[in-house]
This record gives C-alpha cells, sequence and structure tokens, in this order.
DNA sequence: CTGAAAGCGCTTACAG
DNA sequence: CTGAAAGCGCTTACAG
C-alpha cells in the first residue's frame, strides 16, 4: 500500500508537451499561458491528480498560505473545557480562512508559553490569531516583542489606545451598559458584578463600567462591596457566587462577565436557596449555546462571532498584505430570556 | 515595521564558526557532532533566535510535521454551531499533537466536498484525522479511495468489520445497552429511539441496537413504530420529538442518539405538557458540557474525549512511521442524573 | 566528528 | 507566449 510515487510539475510538463515553467505559470493563474496550452496543462493535471507541493512553493515565495490560531486560557488544565465562545470563533475563523484560500493552524497554549514568535519564525504561518481571556498586563509585553519583531498578527480583545497590534473585539462598555439599563429598568438596585473589574481584564472591565455608567444615569451605581474575581468557568462562577454570599452584604442581581460564570453563579444561588430571577436577577455576556439551555435561560449579551471571526481574518490578510489596517470594535446586543425577570 | 531579514543557518554557521551541514546537524539532534561544537552552535540560534524553515526542511525530508483534522458535519450551515462533542475532542486533539511534536492544521468539510486527497499529496499534512457524523454508506467510498491511494488517515466513529482503513471509536452498542438496562430498570417499557437507526448510521444504528439487546433480556423490545430518524441537532431533536408525539403511539421514555437531540426533545416534550422525568425519562449520549445544565439535567453516556483524542493522534502517528496499527473501541459509561427519573 | 555538494519541487526574473 | 536557469533553505549520503 506504498504511495505512488510522487508526481510533480515535470510530469505534467512531460506529458503536456511544455516546460515545467509553464505548468507552473498556469497553476499559479498567470495570464501569460496560451489558451490551448493551458488547457493541455490542465488536463494533464487532472489525469495525474497533481497537486502543488506546498512547502516547495512556500519555500520560494516566502509565504506559506497559513494562518495560526492560537487559544490560550491561563488555567485550563482540562482539554474539553475551553470556553464554548472561543469555539464558536474559533468555527467562524476556520470558515473565513477556508473562504480565503488559506489553511488554519490551531494550537492551544498557555498564556505563560514562549507562543510568541515561533510559528512566524520558522515560516509555519505568515500571521497570528491571538484568542482568549487572561491577564492583559501579563502578556502585553508580549504583543510588544510581537510588534517589535514585526510579526503580522490581530488579538480579539478590548480596543484600548495606544495598544500595541491591532484588536478586533465587541463593544464591551456598551454591552455592559445594555444589561445596567434593562436590571434597572427592572427595578434591580443593588447588581453584583462577578468577574474581575481592573485593567488586568480589560474586556470585563469595559462590562463593568458600561454597567455602572448605565446606573448612574438612574442615580444608582456598582457596590465595591458586591464587585467578586472570577476566571470565565463554571467552576469560578460557583465560587464567586458563594463568596459574595457569604459577604452578607444584600443584592438583587448578578451581572456575570460571562455566560459560564453566570451558569456556575445560578447554580451557588439556586443551592442556597434563592430564587432565580424571583430573588436574584441574572445576566451574562457571551450568549453561548448553552445560555439558552441554562436554567432559567440566561439573559445575556450577545456577540456576533461570525463577523468577527471573518473581520480578524480579513485584518489579518490586509496586515499581511500591507494593506491599511486599523482595530474594530462590533457592536453587542441584548437578548432577553428568563433569568432576569422580564415579562 | 518591516521583519529583520531572515536568518537562515548560513548565518548561524558563520556566527559559530561551523559549516551549515553541521549547524543542521545540531538542530536535528544528530549525535555525530562534538559536544564542544555543539555548545557554539546552539548558543548562535539562541543570540540569532534562529528558527529552523519548516518548508526547507519539508521539501527536503518529504515529511510536514503537520496533521490534518477533518470535521465535517453534513448539513451545517451556521459557523457556530458545531457539535460540541467533536469541539471536545477537537481540543483534545490539538494537545495530543503538541505532545507529539505536531501541528494540526484544522479544516471543516462538507461530506460533499472533494476533501479526501488534497491535504496529503499537496504535503500540507502526513495524516488525516477525519471526525464528524454523516450518512457513512455515502462516504466510504471516499474512505475506499483514500486506502486505495495509500492515504494515511483515522476516523472517528464505529468500529466495523472489513472497514477501510482503521478507526478508533467509543462502545456505542455497550452504551446503548447500558441506556437500556437504566431505563428498563426503573420500569420504563416503551423507549422511543431518536437518531437514525441503520446503516448509514452506524453508531446511532448500535446504540439503538445496544438498548434492543437489553429489552430484550427483559422480554423487552425496541418498537420500530417509536423509531425517529433524526441528524445529531437540536432543532432535529425537536422536530423529532414532535413527530413521535404525532403518532400517538404511546412511550414511557427517550433515548436520544445524541444529548443534542435529547435536549431538543425535551424542549418539545415539556412544550407540549409532559413532565420529564416524571412522565417521559430522557436519556442521550455524549456527555456534552451541557448536559449537566439541561432542564432537567440529562442522564447520558459518557466518551472519554481526552483518551480518544490521543488514541487517535497515536494511531494516526504509528501508521505514518509504519508501525502497526489497529482499530479501537472505548468504553462507554452511564452518567445517570435527573431527566431519567433516578433516585 | 566535519565539510562540500547534491537535490527536494517549486516560482520568477531574464531572454527570446 | 514560452523556455532555460537560478535559487528559496534545508537534509543527508559521501568523503575524509
Amino acid at each position: 500500500m506504498a504511495r505512488k510515487s510522487k508526481v510533480t510539475s515535470l510530469d505534467i510538463a512531460e506529458r503536456a508537451g511544455v516546460s515545467q515553467a509553464t505548468v507552473s505559470r498556469v497553476l499559479c493563474g498567470s495570464p501569460l499561458v496560451n489558451v490551448e496550452t493551458r488547457k493541455r496543462v490542465e488536463e494533464a493535471v487532472r489525469e495525474l491528480n497533481y497537486k502543488v507541493d506546498r512547502h516547495a512553493s512556500s519555500l520560494r515565495t516566502q509565504r506559506s498560505g497559513t494562518l495560526a490560531l492560537l487559544l490560550f486560557e491561563d488555567p485550563t488544565p482540562d482539554d474539553s473545557h475551553i470556553n464554548p465562545f472561543f469555539l464558536s470563533m474559533l468555527g467562524s475563523i476556520t470558515r473565513a480562512c477556508a473562504r480565503h484560500g488559506h489553511d488554519l493552524l490551531v494550537s492551544f497554549q498557555q498564556l505563560s508559553d514562549d507562543w510568541h514568535a515561533d510559528y512566524e519564525d520558522s515560516m509555519k504561518a505568515d500571521g497570528l490569531i491571538l484568542l482568549g481571556y487572561g491577564d492583559y498586563l501579563a502578556y502585553r509585553g508580549k504583543l510588544d516583542s510581537l510588534v517589535e519583531q514585526g510579526t503580522h498578527f490581530v488579538r480579539w480583545g478590548a480596543v484600548l489606545p495606544g495598544q500595541p497590534g491591532i484588536s478586533i473585539g465587541c463593544d464591551n462598555h456598551h454591552g455592559g451598559r445594555l444589561v445596567g439599563e434593562h436590571l434597572a429598568g427592572l427595578g434591580r438596585r443593588r447588581i453584583a458584578f462577578l468577574g474581575d473589574a481592573s485593567s488586568h481584564y480589560p474586556e470585563f472591565f469595559d462590562r463593568y463600567r458600561g454597567c455602572d455608567a448605565a446606573l448612574q444615569a438612574q442615580g444608582l451605581r456598582m457596590e465595591p462591596a458586591l464587585q467578586v474575581d472570577a476566571v470565565s468557568s463554571e467552576e469560578a462562577g460557583y465560587e464567586a457566587a458563594r463568596s459574595l454570599m457569604a459577604r452578607q452584604e444584600p443584592f438583587d442581581a448578578v451581572f456575570a462577565a460571562s455566560d459560564l460564570i453566570a451558569i456556575g453563579a445560578m447554580r451557588a444561588l439556586t443551592e442556597a436557596g434563592h430564587r432565580v430571577p424571583e430573588d436574584i436577577a441574572v445576566a451574562g455576556f457571551d450568549d453561548i449555546p448553552m445560555a439558552r439551555f441554562a436554567q432559567p435561560a440566561l439573559t445575556t449579551v450577545y456577540q456576533d462571532t461570525s463577523r468577527a471571526g471573518a473581520l480578524l481574518v480579513e485584518s489579518l490578510l490586509a496586515q499581511i498584505g500591507n494593506r491599511p489596517v486599523q482595530s474594530t470594535t462590533l457592536p453587542a446586543s441584548l437578548v432577553v430570556r428568563r433569568s432576569s425577570g422580564a415579562g
């Protein structure tokens, strides 16, 4: 069952009665080829089921036709619990790559890893897409060195002034504001926030501040006593909600920085005898598929992963092609379900 | 911000005062290098931040050090709704690749696409991992041609006698049996099955037969009148459950061929006024993360995706290295939650 | 243990 | 429009 010996462009050239260079021209879609010649070559290609060797081609052109997706979550011991939100992004990024004729290399990284240069230096990929939550301050230095090395990359995340490289992100502040207005509009007054609210996690921080802005418009505010740190996982949400309850500070709503946190929080609240949404209204962020099936179904903020993925790929490709690119903020929209107690 | 001109092994050779061939030997870990020489080279590599050019290396060795994961689901118009079960597999496959020093190319495919040869012929990947449900009979022909071309591949799916290529799968029959024993043990007598139960979908069919075997041990059986076709999606599960109810055949349990189907079915049942599990017990298959959060939490069959991913990668690598490989069936285990009405 | 040299399979100026 | 030739950056027999 040995593979047939490899078909090269020379075999095609011979069969079509042309030079190898002409075969290459046909396959690159060069316009400098006679129509008849082209046809003969294409036929030979089909007959011998020839495929251009990507390595030879890339070695010559110094372009790999491949993008690398680096997915990182800091404390992820377990394979299978990657944040579903990023998985959705992965799906749309893969498709966007395919649409643009590029391949996608996928890799999971620890934030602590030394991932920042490998892919482009070894020519494995023409550029990097960075995805994942993590301590922004801890990896800002890595972004700086990527920029310094001239590596092409785009990042999903908060769009910050003076930030290294380019980012595509959702309007976290507006998303937070929508949640704040919604909960306050339903009469909630003491809204707890589960998730980091500091410049270490700019996305979460923006969501927090957006919510706070909405409250302030009504003469209310987010209480620091009602904020509990949490990374984006169900377990962290559960623990954060328990810490919150242990503080004995009254609250009538929870805004979780992500859906995973919200789902964990609802579990803790319910276990402790609180009714959601009657006693405590809950809202999340991301609109992961699970949100619809949570009990009660989770009110959350939708981010258009399909568009985000396409934009990430297109921006990266533009950057690689030396076309102008800029960071972009995508809209966020509120999805009202039962957990917030509306209707 | 132009990239520094590329560092090659010649630059390293010059700096270390050796030939380029020696540099290459050091980087390939060849034992035929003097310790002192090796040190000098390694230092130069570090100083210039040199990385071996993968294309040049692959062109020379005819090995790419890359595996391709082809994920297909037949009717998947929407990016973001890839079956979570496969996403878990993706996670563990990615990690297994990394452990073995290989890169992973990911691609979503329609079953109808002409994917079967591209990756290996163009040298993009040394082998293929095929993942996805779909009409087995429709793509068995493609497996045959992969074998014929000598392409290296492994497939996640049912392990069937006389099957082309090698497969890693879970013990679907045993999983189905566990569900059948569980439901019958709880006094359920008329168990509906949602999902294809034919050789077009061998995994589903095995689950069906396993359940039937358990019932027969108790003098019961699966009724053809209670079987409804469904692909693995929430929507399909919802529709299938509605068709089932429209038949007006009595049933007291539903065994869904996948968790997604089960979740859709529970929605349809609840909407129609049935209580789960009091009126109708429900069980699924896969144990996707969502299963825990369904309402009620879903009884299901767990498959070890972590081990499955590792085994897929290792089998493929063994095959590429001409080491002996064989198809393997992994164990399945029952996870009892509220939806089946136990306890 | 080390070096000189061939060659992997392409793409792309350069001539014509 | 087409061909002959150089060269991308490695790895690996072949000599020594």
